[in-house]
DNA sequence: CTGATGAGGAAAACCGGTTTAGTATGAGTG
DNA sequence: CACTCATACTAAACCGGTTTTCCTCATCAG
């Protein structure tokens, strides 16, 4: 049942190339180059577009033309706790920028319901970034058979895997370092866990990374491993609340708290507060990102400066090198670090 | 020149059909409805489409059937500013958690150097949620031409405009109110700029219902308007600062100041610690949004609360249902907001 | 034995653009 | 005048899938 009358479909070049009198070819030059047909047909192919109402399906266009115009960001948790992540929105404005100077749209993909790798497989994307990539995971090789230029950050660098990065371990290290020698030793050590999309753990993970750097210093300070002060939590301020409250009910309760995450951190001390404990004097926590959050908190907090704005920069930057076919300058990017020492770490 | 041994092209659907000995028709019934055909043609085609690295493209996919699998999210200014301010974020939050649930992506498209209408032609979404749209507008003429779905957010209704509000006027005037009822007679007012892509002044543009809230509290006070307490901030922490100084430097120095966004009102309050001044002993500050950070700043924010989220989330829904086209409930969602007076706004 | 039915699969049309290859015309050149 | 060349344009192929249409063959009821 035909119903053109109400259900009005928009033209397509068609329309155009016969209500003009012209060739679709000569309807496709008046939109994209102009140069190449005259001035007369030009103008009358533009006109009758704009009578009709006719404007070029981008889909159709992106397809003949083999493009998406938009880069991926593969979301590493449900799109609520990856945004609500400072850190990680850092990140995606860093890539937003670059996207925005490219004339490229910004895609966020959350893990289907289906999978992660049905999200990749399906992804409308001429390139994608992901956080906390190992080579071994399913979705590289769907990256890899898609021939989808791709780049990783926080992820496990390898030949195969173009990354962004910091030099966890020592960054890890470094802060226990300072911790150990504001002269604690009852320390407890809150993790990160593996991301959505995590495989096997995997020794070049990040959270793995940051646990060799912990152990290093405990070991040089000839401090014995105790599994019950190692705990793992989500990258949400609610675990960190969770993570605080456990600790705090710790037997032997730590006089310190490292935090792989500012936002876990920021949770320790609302959980201190709330069990009217004072941070520093009571206990002391350190974070790990410098979220601007860090910086406005009471007490100001202890932490480690990664640029993430920065990472999404060299991210996006390399990952539009790579879809322009152009040959990375350096394929595992790692950007320097900055220890802050502020209030929330008390000399004992 | 062909370099087929190394620059190796991705199968497609044809080479899957040959190699297999049977049809693209059956092939594409392979991945999409196996009960098509018989399970041993299926078997041997999924076989060779593992074999020879087959995925089906994406974009081929989506042309054919007519869609795209993923919604726009019109960046009412630079990517920068927009994730990073929270109530916008919120918002985004809000549409992403129901493209999730519906397995769809969520693109943010931001004003093309070209021009955001330019953006909008080619925005390769089945749908759009702006902000602060106006019916009259170039780029609405451009999505209806599309025959695109959209939502808009605090923009103006409109028969032809879907849209998701609370009633700023109202909520503008309360909070007035509740700062003229504190004994302010001296009050300075923070107006939002208009967006990005704002066209000509509207008569119902949110920053121009406020401004009516505003005025006709003022006038039920008996207060005339003084245009030099009436200023325009950008909504960004850094303009809020500048705002707050230049208030700070005004000859008849406000007693109150009411902005329209929480992040100008932060903004405010930091520029009045740097200047030595304590709000709200010496200065009060009342916000609009009741962002989180309203409730952790010192001292707490008086805001009126909108539920950001809840508005992604309704405008996205909305933009669901049209795009399943089914008829909308309700074209204008209006939802209730909350004025909440905390520290930063005392009784003089 | 015959005709109807349904299953399995192939051919071709289709989605709406871009691009290649090619044609007709007129101007310029030796 | 014959030959080249550029201009302005068109027809058809192409991008890689999906879907409609149709064909063949086996099965089964009458």
């Amino acid at each position: 049942m035909e119903e053109n009358s109400t259900v009005s479909k928009r033209p397509t070049i068609k329309d155009i190339a016969r209500e003009s009198g012209y060739s679709k070819t000569a309807v496709s030059f008046a939109f994209n180059a102009p140069s190449r047909i005259s001035e007369k047909a030009c103008r009358q192919i533009l006109e009758t577009a704009e009578r009709l109402g006719y404007i070029p399906d981008p889909m159709a266009r992106n397809f003949s033309l083999r493009r998406h115009l938009s880069i991926g960001f593969l979301l590493p948790q449900v799109v609520q706790f990856s945004l609500q992540n400072p850190y990680t929105l850092q990140v995606v404005l860093g890539i937003g920028n670059v996207c925005e100077k490219y004339g490229y749209t910004l895609t966020l993909i959350p893990p289907l319901h289906k999978s992660i790798t049905e999200a990749v497989r399906n992804a409308a994307v001429d390139g994608l970034i992901t956080m906390g990539m190992q080579v071994e995971m399913e979705i590289v090789s769907v990256m890899q058979t898609r021939l989808l230029p791709y780049v990783t950050i926080d992820g496990t660098p390898d030949a195969q895997m173009p990354s962004v990065n910091i030099d966890d371990e020592q960054a890890c290290y470094e802060m226990m370092h300072m911790v150990l020698e504001a002269g604690h030793r009852n320390i407890a050590f809150v993790s990160l866990s593996e991301d959505a999309f995590a495989s096997p753990a995997k020794a070049e993970s990040v959270p793995n990374k940051r646990m060799r750097g912990y152990r290093r210093a405990m070991a040089e300070a000839g401090l014995a491993l105790d599994a019950s002060q190692v705990l793992v939590s989500e990258c949400t301020m609610e675990d960190g609340i969770r993570i605080g409250k456990t600790i705090l009910a710790l037997e032997n309760r730590p006089t310190c708290v490292v935090a792989m995450s500012d936002i876990v951190a920021i949770g320790c001390i609302l959980a201190c507060n709330q069990a009217g404990l004072r941070v520093p004097d009571d206990i002391s926590i350190v974070g790990f990102d410098n979220i601007d959050e860090s910086s406005y908190i009471v007490p100001q907090l202890t932490t480690v400066d990664q640029p993430a704005k920065e990472k999404g920069r060299l991210a996006a930057e390399a990952l539009f090198t790579m879809i322009n076919k152009e040959t990375l300058e350096s394929v595992h990017m790692e950007i320097p670090y900055r220890i802050i020492r502020r209030e929330s770490l008390k000399r004992l």
